[in-house]
DNA sequence: TCTGGGGTCCTAGTGCCC
DNA sequence: TCTGGGGCACTAGGACCC
């Protein structure tokens, strides 16, 4: 393991609901909770104003509505996070070419391999101008923790937030993470956390003291040796810049159970579909296919199936996704399905000739096109997502914020505007139309030299 | 009150081949 | 020919992460 505290993790703070704050100035400082809206929905992330409220990542929304009411509810925009996300990125590897992303808000740094930072002087310096360059460049918080691992640089980060830096020294690392509960280190969740608690293992300190024989007997070969290790503070893993994907999956949940098998098919049938296009534009093939299905008592199963080769053909699919819920009972109904493939691979020959094949036969991708048509016929309201922008041809850019029995509330602001005000509208009307997200901090003139 | 969506990794059982 | 075992592929399920 290095002696330097060189490798960084950035965690931005409350992202998605600090996103939405940052481009709404009326929700600054006041409690906004992200989620799917639907019956079934559940938190994504919430504002630190609404963590206030007991609502936090993964709760039920139906609980969070009734913890904090008079939130702010909003559906999440991936795509516009996605920008913000690898605006941030950007600036990660101006750092290093050693940038591992976990997710859009989350990234390790090697902070040594690009030479930016050697000693506990050095890495200090980057972390306050990265956190700085961050603020400058998107408006958003992010929190930095530096170690000389990347375990312990995540649980640095955890310790800075929101909106700070930590920095763990090197050779004070056992005796800060002796006392800390077994949950802290990462791979301990709920099951690993309560087998240990039955074990009368509460903290770190006492995952090292029962020794790597006994954790390995209590959680299996691999985890016991890892959890061994990660007490110790022992973690030699790599940065890793480029990962491959393994698997590609789609599923939905449904606000209803479905109990008709004739529809449960048809579901599956356009989650194979939209699994392929998604396979696709990642230019991927995938060897082994799997079907989910959740029943209405939450039990989940899935089925695969292998095929010769590796296919990125939607009949294919969707043929193995049919024959594999033809062995499985959904009497009771459904509330969850997926689709999805593994044992992925670049496109291979044989896949070339077969979909040069079908788009002779069939003249490209008609094949799969069912689903957009699926999409212009939803209901008129899913036009008006709370949260979404929107322009008024009179009144300019603003954004919904709600929805219902024919109108929609639009407020009329943008990320540099005050507060603004809010105004009523049919949900037909010809002047209100959907609008790209504005950038959260205006474009400066470019500096000179 | 009732639990999303997209992933990764691990384990265990089984069947097959050598 | 019988038996055992290692190694691998496949399948299903579960824990965990953000």
């Amino acid at each position: 393991m290095r002696t330097a505290p060189t490798i960084l993790h950035l965690d931005m703070d409350a992202f998605f609901a600090s996103v939405e704050q940052a481009s709404k100035p009326s929700l600054r400082g006041k409690a906004v909770i992200v989620g799917g809206l639907g019956p079934r929905g559940v938190v994504a992330t919430c504002s630190y104003e609404a963590r206030v409220f007991g609502v936090h990542s993964a709760m039920p929304m139906a609980q969070a509505r009734r913890l904090a009411p008079n939130a702010a509810y909003l559906v999440p925009r991936f795509g516009f996070y996605r920008t913000i996300s690898e605006q941030v990125m950007g600036l990660l590897r101006a750092l290093s070419p050693l940038v591992e992303p976990l997710s859009l808000d989350e990234a390790f740094v090697d902070l040594e391999a690009g030479g930016t930072a050697w000693d506990r002087q050095s890495a200090r310096l980057a972390g306050i101008k990265l956190r700085a360059d961050i603020r400058a460049g998107t408006g958003l918080t992010g929190s930095v923790g530096l170690a000389a691992s990347k375990m312990l640089a995540k649980i640095a980060s955890e310790q800075a937030k929101p909106d700070g830096l930590v920095l763990i020294e090197p050779g004070t690392e056992r005796a800060l993470l002796g006392p800390m509960p077994v949950r802290t280190l990462p791979g301990v969740g709920p099951a690993t956390g309560d087998h240990l608690r039955r074990a009368g293992i509460t903290t770190v300190d006492e995952i090292a003291e029962a020794g790597e024989d006994e954790l390995v007997r209590l959680l299996g070969k691999a985890h016991g040796h890892a959890l061994y290790a990660m007490a110790l503070a022992r973690d030699d893993r790599p940065v890793v810049a480029e990962r491959e994907a393994k698997s590609v999956s789609v599923e939905d949940t449904y606000d209803v159970d479905i109990h008709d098998r004739v529809r449960v098919g048809l579901e599956v049938q356009r989650l194979a579909d939209r699994c392929v296009r998604r396979l696709r534009g990642a230019g991927l093939s995938g060897r082994t296919i799997v079907l989910k299905v959740r029943r209405y008592d939450f039990s989940t199963l899935t089925r695969s199936e292998t095929l010769r080769g590796p296919t990125d053909d939607p009949a294919v699919v969707r043929e193995a996704a049919a024959r594999l819920l033809e062995s499985v009972d959904t009497t009771g109904g459904v509330r969850l399905l997926g689709v999805g493939v593994t044992g992925l691979a670049d496109y291979t020959q044989e896949d070339l000739f077969a979909q040069a094949a079908g788009e002779r036969a069939e003249g490209g991708e008609d094949d799969i096109a069912e689903e957009a048509e699926t999409e212009e016929a939803e209901p008129v309201e899913r036009r008006w997502a709370a949260g979404h922008d929107v322009r008024h041809a009179e009144y300019g850019h603003g954004w919904v914020q709600g929805s219902g029995l024919g109108r929609v509330t639009v407020r009329f602001e943008t990320p540099d505007s005050e507060p603004g005000r809010v105004r009523t509208f049919r949900i037909d009307d010809p002047a209100l139309e959907p609008a790209e997200p504005l950038p959260l901090v205006a474009r400066r003139p470019e500096p000179q030299g």
